[in-house]
DNA sequence: AAATATTTTTACCCTTGTCTAAAAATTAAG
DNA sequence: CTTAATTTTTAGACAAGGGTAAAAATATTT
């Protein structure tokens, strides 16, 4: 139905929407494909013919409720085929992104819907992130970062903000995974770092790390 | 790697090799990937650059090492990929081929190589055609046309030579499948048609269905 | 309010893979 | 051994998607 091109668009332009709450310039667009803003514009142009988001020139653009539709959809095999790549093939949770930058581009509801079933209808990606339901929507769960908690809070590892293999790997090390408990100890105001529990080990954390885990609190 | 496109040339290629043992002209090739031949002249002369196959002008094309290793594996990740799709997801054997077409093209050797584990390493896929090994050999095994067995021999159904849904379809009606023990009753040598047990029902076969059938006989 | 800087668009070119129409080579008939 | 039929190749064109360089619009300073 949707070219490949186009599926990266509205699901790079889903994603901004979501992290600058509202228009997406061009160029952050262009940024985030790693394409040049003309580029941006030749398909943007094409996608707002097709009604998959409204485009004003020079104003950014919106995805309209069919481009978001469409979008999430991606989103939602990209998570699933997340899932089946940790859970079934004993991948790593840092190695599968790249892989299911491939699988989200395979055109088949039926499939998806075995998948899905087959995993036992998981509602996060082994990232945290959540996975949106067949009709787009996405249960958002009240989540919080790291960096943002205080001196002798506890909270759950619910997520990653940046998803890099680097900062997977420093988690791992650390024995950080979704599901894990941690445990704020202290906390330096000049620099944001942190001493942390997790487990039974305490250890240092920058701001850098703290503001890229997503905890849940209680 | 190798585009999309360039990966269905080499696959179709290695197909008709097989099939008409020797050269494979232009318009074989046109014909099986639904294409032109002058389309697929431009393409094969790219290919004959790359040395994934030899080329002399109106003389036909003949896959290299390195081209038939290409197609082969091509083949290898559809033939999982159909097998996962059947025995994991429950898809019927008629469902599975249009979908293994896309997922053919997945670039990731240390997917295949976990998907070919998670399935038991299989040798052969649901329409019993056999699996390459990473290599890109494959197992031939000493099979015959159904329409080539005599009154009174039995077989057990090994694949199929045509597997379009209608075929398929029929061989559910009348409860063939992998593995189905399979005898003749009797042969009509006017028009090929034959009178065959399966299970316990005894039916009428038309030529065209005895010559679209495998078997091992012993 | 100008002048500058930045962002965005336009105009034009490139590559991949496809097609149509015409030319050339090969094969089959007479 | 010519002529006719078939197959294959070449010569353009085109659509998708992406890139460069310059023009136009918008935003920011002075
Ligand atoms: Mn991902
Ligand atoms: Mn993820
Ligand atoms: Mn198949
Ligand atoms: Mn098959």
């Amino acid at each position: 139905m949707f070219s490949l091109a186009e599926e990266n668009y509205l699901k790079a332009i889903y994603h901004l929407e979501h992290e600058n709450q509202g228009e997406v310039s061009t160029n952050a667009i262009a940024e985030r494909m790693d394409t040049k803003p003309s580029s941006v514009t030749d398909m943007v142009q094409k996608l707002a013919e097709k009604d998959l988001l409204s485009y004003k020139k020079y104003k950014g653009t919106l995805l309209t409720p069919s481009g978001r539709k469409i979008a999430a959809n991606v989103i939602r095999k990209h998570r699933l085929w997340e899932v089946f790549l940790v859970e079934k093939l004993n991948f790593h949770w840092d190695e599968v992104h790249v892989i299911a930058e491939q699988l989200e581009h395979i055109q088949s509801d039926e499939l998806i819907a075995r998948l899905d079933k087959f995993l036992g209808s998981p509602d996060f990606d082994p990232h945290g992130d959540p996975i949106p339901d067949k009709h787009g929507n996405v249960k958002r769960t009240e989540k919080k970062l790291l960096s943002e908690c205080e001196k002798n809070q506890r909270g759950v590892c619910v997520g990653v903000k940046e998803s890099s293999g680097e900062f997977l790997q420093y988690l791992d090390k650390r024995k950080i995974s979704i599901g894990t408990k941690i445990k704020v100890l202290g906390k330096e105001f000049f620099d944001g770092s942190m001493i942390i529990q997790v487990g039974s080990d305490q250890f240092f954390i920058s701001q850098k790390i703290a503001e890229n885990l997503y905890v849940q609190t209680n």
